[in-house]
DNA sequence: CATATACTTGGTCGTTTTGTCAAACATCAA
DNA sequence: TTGATGTTTGACAAAACGACCAAGTATATG
């Protein structure tokens, strides 16, 4: 594999790895519907607070959301609305294996 | 969050996770075109025969490929199809982003 | 049977990720 | 200004991950 191959590959799986885990993308799975703050998000997902904002930077820096600040309130979006449609796929997997 | 909703969403994110890694989306990426032996998985990723063996066994404990002995060779194909869909996808936001 | 090939598994070790606490920061309201 | 609320950041320990080597299993072949 050449060496900016390499580095397309890392981007891509870069995005895949902030997905993989359960807290950040049951946030993703919310965002879908709409934006939320971070307050929102922390009943969703019954974590520490700082954790909760851990997952959303770690979200950010990957590109899948955007952060808008709105007095002190910080309410994040969904750049990547595909993600919703791979997690659809996934679930009808997921169905035929019992879930 | 209920406790089997949580199951699911750790399942879905296991997808996500067993694919955050440049190595196995590569091979999962090259499972696509037809399914492969491990040997030529590996000179795809070029490393050693005994972490691309792991990297597959993460695959298929994740239910995105699948493998099948024929002979002394073992081939992986890909069982979840939709998987290159989202690659698409995450390509073209990592384009705007100067990819 | 003995050997070679194809792959998997176990052990080790350095690196990365997670979660939590405390502290910092920003914004609003009294 | 002072305090309350919402969020981020830093530090740290526990856990998970990734890569490599060695050893193990399975299958074909001489």
């Amino acid at each position: 594999m050449k060496k900016n191959e390499q580095k397309l590959m890392q981007a891509r799986a870069d995005m895949f790895k902030a997905l993989g885990h359960p807290a950040r993308l049951a946030m993703v799975i919310a965002l879908g519907e709409q934006s939320l703050c971070v307050c929102e998000l922390q009943k969703i997902v019954e974590s520490d607070i700082s954790t909760v904002s851990k997952h959303l930077s770690v979200l950010r820096s990957a590109g899948l959301v955007e952060s808008d600040k709105q007095g002190k309130q910080v309410f994040y979006s969904l750049r990547l609305p595909c993600t919703l449609g791979f997690v659809r796929c996934v679930d009808k997997a997921l169905a035929e294996r019992g879930y």
